[in-house]
DNA sequence: ATAGCCTTGAGA
DNA sequence: TCTCAAGGCTAT
């Protein structure tokens, strides 16, 4: 934490408790009135979401379900107005099923929760903009018309923060109210097309009364999402994903991917991959990676727990089999299960959060002295921490930065030892499947590093393993979506135009991917690329935003919240103290027209940063409900039993 | 049906 | 006692 931070006086600011009441209704745009149903919104739409739920309403949209709320339009149709409603977040279960008058809810603490971490992030912001002030003029007195700090940011100024015509504002993110006070522009990167919190609150605890109401109005999302030629609704990807795209004939196809000069499998093994079949495609013993035993080589445990991905008789639990044998084969792995005897017998989350630790060797080809330019280590590192980031330095980095960059390079040291294991994989895009038998290998392996990741890092190994599982599943997506990206931002951007950098070091072109949906989400995630290129993000930001993520006390069934609450305000103040500190973001302002939230100065940069946090959330969301619908059509069968099939069914498996 | 204002009452 | 997020009332 900073020192001084909290000091900042609030009344000042007028960040008193009634801060918050400046912003806008992320339903409509009109004033807020205070908190209702879970976040803050107008007073109309307040009552419109209790009348609603009250009495059981049905709406219809007359046009394509996609009618633009705003204050002047909000009456003119309802159902889309209450699917905004459900889009941000509001909640049906806080409306009482006996109209009992007064008192308080069980979101008490959650408001409690989301004033104070706003106050934080807005005090944080107010240093921000005093240190500004300070360094353009000197004497500190830029504040004339009247104008404080603050309105810079529009943060507490409800007059200076403009909500766009179409303030589509996802409740993507457990920050959702910070948002609603830090944003200034709309994040309307596409339409987010699901009830998004189903996911925080998987087991709804509603009612039978609101029950009814919640499958009807669930359904209407339902029928929503499978419009077929809606553009901006979404991701509609079932039941067309496997059908070839006819436009696109063999003959046309580009190759399927690039080398990646990063990657020093492909630099190391000329050509052989072309457009063969990849090794992981033969049986699981056949053939295993550089540095990576068998199961039978690995010193005994014979009874790994089931359930496991190398047990798993799935398709991807067989092609994602070898790296997890090495895993959950070793000598201690009869797990703690006793630590949660619900899902010690199913779950490979467990499995992997629990499994011994690897020891490292001195031959271990994490070698990183060996910086020649050949070894795996020096690549990864450099394709991880970006060209630019030097370890050593740690100059004005916040202790607690400082602390997640050590316990990540000591993790960086332990994980490149799989990575080959992930290099050999190779996507064929142009296959007519888009080899989705092969992506979902290497989501699973990927679903693996980042559980070990998060099982070794700060803070996170002292939280009780069950709530660990919990604050996975929660996050599992938005994480390996940023790692994604950040590994994609270290590319030089001309050397991936229109590509995807895979996690195996390919370069997937977007303009083969044939499915439309699919081809619209490999979109939205090259722009968040593209937004975060243009914060250029940093090593300690990267880091940051990943715990953020992770750490977050409002998921469902977590019992250590104050604990997790504590880190994750931790790391809040502490990003705000590195981007106000470091001044590395550019000062070229923003030509795009679809580039949102770039910030204008240094100062912004901690709010661009969070106000990504939605975007990121809506890829995952899309890629999950992909991931969900292609394991449908195998009748559940393709994942099953693998981790990744255990984190897209988390909320089945959470209890 | 909407939306601004009023009343209520558990919890801080 | 005060706060504030519920539900209620009612002019539009």
């Amino acid at each position: 934490m900073g020192p001084g931070v909290l000091d900042v006086p609030s009344p000042d600011v007028g960040l008193d408790v009634k801060f918050g009441f400046n912003d806008l209704c992320p339903v409509c745009g009109d004033k807020v009135s205070g908190f209702h149903y879970g976040l803050l919104t107008c007073e109309s739409c307040k009552g419109f979401f209790k009348r609603t739920v009250q009495n059981k309403k049905n709406y219809q949209c007359i046009d394509k379900q996609q009618c633009q709320i705003d204050k002047t339009q909000r009456k003119r149709c309802a159902f889309c107005r209450f699917k905004k409603c459900l889009q941000v977040g509001m909640k049906l279960e806080a409306v009482r099923e006996n109209r009992v008058r007064g008192g308080r809810n069980k979101f008490g603490p959650l408001y409690r929760r989301s004033r104070a971490l706003r106050q934080q992030i807005m005090r944080q912001h107010f240093v921000s903009m005093v240190k500004a002030q300070q360094n353009i003029m000197p004497n500190g007195n830029g504040m004339d018309n009247g104008q404080s700090p603050i309105d810079i940011t529009g943060v507490t100024n409800g007059n200076v923060m403009q909500v766009k015509s179409e303030p589509e504002q996802p409740n993507l993110h457990p920050f959702q109210h910070i948002y609603s006070s830090l944003q200034q522009t709309p994040t309307n990167v596409g339409h987010p097309s699901h009830v998004h919190h189903q996911n925080h609150h998987p087991h709804h605890p509603s009612s039978t009364h609101h029950q009814h109401h919640y499958q009807s109005s669930h359904q209407q999302q339902k029928s929503l999402s499978t419009t077929a030629s809606s553009p901006s609704s979404s991701f509609n990807v079932y039941p067309d994903f496997f059908n070839t795209n006819p436009n696109v004939t063999n003959n046309t196809r580009m190759p399927s991917f690039q080398l990646n000069p990063f990657n020093p499998y492909y630099k190391n093994s000329s050509t052989t991959y072309g457009h063969s079949p990849p090794s992981l495609l033969l049986p699981p013993t056949s053939s295993l990676p550089t540095g990576v035993s068998s199961t039978n080589t690995s010193t005994s445990n014979s009874n790994p727990p089931s359930g496991s991905s190398n047990s798993s008789s799935s398709p991807v639990g067989q092609l994602s089999s070898k790296l997890l044998d090495y895993q959950i084969s070793s000598p201690t792995t009869t797990v703690t299960n006793t630590n949660n005897n619900s899902t010690s017998n199913t779950s490979s989350i467990l499995s992997t959060l629990t499994m011994q630790q690897q020891s490292i060797t001195s031959n271990d080809s994490m070698n990183t002295d060996n910086h020649n330019g050949t070894s795996s280590v020096y690549f990864y590192n450099h394709q991880y921490l970006g060209q630019n980031y030097e370890m050593n330095d740690t100059n004005g980095i916040p202790e607690i930065l400082t602390k997640l960059i050590e316990s990540d390079q000591a993790y960086r040291c332990t994980e490149v030892r799989y990575i080959e294991d992930i290099q050999q994989i190779h996507i064929d895009l142009t296959r007519e499947d888009g080899d989705i038998l092969v992506v979902c290998s290497l989501l699973d392996k990927l679903c693996f590093l980042m559980v070990d990741w998060a099982r070794q890092s700060l803070y996170f190994k002292d939280i009780q393993i069950d709530n660990q599982i919990k604050l996975l599943k929660a996050a599992w997506i938005e994480i390996l979506i940023i790692d994604l990206i950040w590994k994609q931002c270290q590319q030089p951007k001309e050397t991936c135009v229109n590509c995807i950098v895979s996690a195996n070091g390919q370069l997937l072109n977007i303009n083969l991917i044939q499915n439309p949906a699919v081809k619209k989400l490999a979109e939205r995630y090259l722009q968040c690329v593209n937004d975060f290129r243009q914060l250029q993000w940093q090593y300690p930001e990267y880091l940051a935003l990943k715990y953020l993520v992770l750490f977050d006390p409002d998921v469902q069934g977590v019992t250590e919240s104050s604990l997790i609450e504590e880190v994750q305000e931790k790391i809040t103040n502490a990003l705000g103290e590195y981007t106000t500190d470091h001044n590395n973001t550019s000062s070229t302002s923003n030509t795009s027209s679809t580039q949102q939230q770039v910030p204008t100065n240094e100062q912004e940069k901690f709010a661009c940063i969070l106000l990504k946090l939605p975007d990121v959330r809506l890829v995952g969301n899309d890629l999950k409900k992909l991931l969900q619908l292609i394991d449908r059509k195998h009748d559940g069968k393709l994942l099953d039993g693998c981790l990744l099939g255990e984190m897209l069914n988390g909320l089945q498996s959470n209890n």
